[in-house]
RNA sequence: GCUGGAAUCGUCUAGUGGCAAUGACAAGAGACUGUAAAUCUCUCGGCUUCGGCCUUCGUAGGUUCGAGUCCUACUUCCAGCA
């Protein structure tokens, strides 16, 4: 069973430590996406300075490129990628369910990869080998996402991805054994909490994904932010105080992260900052900006007074927007280095306002500035 | 000096009688939330009551219902010959 150490409560927040075999994160955290088994555009060390405390990879994405086999050959996910901290796998429920044709049966699902156009079936039990195979220290339980306004199909889906989830949890202490056998660290299983934006099915997503035998839980499925606290408020007093929460995909507006830590969700994971940063769109206190822009090019501050990563306290607007110009790589690096770091240290400076007791303030001061 | 060829929206470029004019780049802006995303979209002569109106293809004339496209002269550039 995975550790979670709750240190603080607050409403339905928490301050807590995740214990994983590769090392604690301290929570409410931003875990960074790292979908190919990179955070595009940084190294570990990069991440390491910023402040990020653990990385998202996809199963989708790694099975079909290395392939889990290799990633294992590598050994596991962490040592393959050199990322000496805790790892997340995602269950490429949701990567599968976006792509064109694919097809749903009980079995699981059959799709294409965007790649080449080959044909694969993903299963509950495919993508708990494969995650196992590739070795993060958290799992998420490969479920049906449906992108619907009718409340029959999130009934039905959210039913498939409950079905899945009971051969998920099966498949996983099968692997467990099999794996402890071999002498390989723990790895963990988080369910995935499904509804979309009907709160009798989220009431009834979690209410039956309590009952079973999971380390933790994915929230999923949600596109709008919008009424996502009203969801998390119905979502979370339901679930196992004790199990870690991570609200999966959400985290590129920064109110996200304050509703999400502030509702009950422990971790987060958003592929939002990093791509934001290659786009040119950069986070400051006052709001993004797009440092392409023309007004920037002579503007010899640093993208945010006061910031502390190595993009802010060492280069200057104007070099960012030259660099963004000539289409240089380290434009991009530098201005992931930001958006990471941003979104790691609010994170991180919720967690030290709920422990201090001042997150109202703290949540009120940072939103009316950013979305003044 | 002679003989060819060429001049189009910031740049390069398409266009051989119906054209405000092709494409690329540059430029200006926007989007992006469990990453098919170092991607994508829009604008890019001026004005507009969004129906149009005006001014544009080196300069000046001409032919034609109509000219970036044909003719004449001039200017500039390129190539070859002197």
């Amino acid at each position: 069973m995975l550790k979670f150490e709750i240190l603080k409560r607050e409403g339905l927040a928490r301050v807590g430590v995740i214990h994983t075999p590769h090392g604690d994160i301290k929570t409410p955290a931003f875990v960074g996406a790292a979908t190919r088994a990179t955070v595009k555009a940084l190294t570990y060390h990069e991440m390491n300075e910023l402040g990020s405390q653990a990385v998202l990879s996809n199963t989708y994405h790694l099975f079909l490129r290395p392939g889990s086999k290799l990633i294992r050959e590598g050994g596991g996910l962490a040592e393959f990628m050199s990322w000496r901290k805790p790892t997340f796998t995602d269950s490429g429920g949701f990567q599968i369910f976006s792509l064109p044709g694919v097809k749903l049966s009980e079995e699981g699902a059959t799709f294409k990869s965007h790649i080449d156009g080959s044909k694969f079936m993903m299963s509950p039990e495919l993508s708990m080998q494969t995650q196992w195979e590739i070795g993060a220290d958290i799992h998420m339980a490969f479920d049906q996402l449906a992108k619907s306004e009718s409340h029959g199909d999130m009934k039905r889906a959210m039913e498939q991805t409950h079905r899945w989830l009971e051969r998920c949890v099966a498949e996983h202490e099968r692997l467990e054994k099999e794996y402890f056998a071999k002498g390989l660290p723990e790895q963990y299983l988080y369910a995935v909490v499904q509804g979309g934006t009907f709160l009798d099915l989220r009431r009834e997503s979690a209410e039956f994904e309590s009952k079973l035998d999971v380390d933790g839980f994915g929230i999923g499925g949600v596109f709008v932010a919008e009424g996502m606290d009203e969801m998390l408020k119905t979502v979370c007093p339901i679930l196992p105080e004790e199990k870690p929460r991570h609200l999966l995909g959400m985290g590129q507006e920064p109110r996200d992260l304050f509703i999400g830590a502030e509702f009950g969700c422990d971790t987060f994971d958003c592929v939002g900052p990093t791509r934001m940063a290659r786009n040119g769109s950069l986070y400051m206190l006052d709001g993004r900006m797009n440092i392409k822009n023309a007004r920037f090019e002579h503007d010899f501050a640093p993208v945010q007074e006061g910031c502390e990563c190595e993009c802010c306290k060492n280069y200057t607007r104007a070099y960012l927007h030259h660099l963004f110009r000539v289409d240089e790589i380290t434009g991009k690096v530098l201005a992931s280095i930001h958006n990471e770091h941003f979104v790691v240290s609010v994170t991180d400076k919720i967690r030290d306002s709920l422990t201090n007791g001042d997150f109202a303030d703290y949540k009120k001061e940072f939103l009316a500035r950013y979305y003044k």
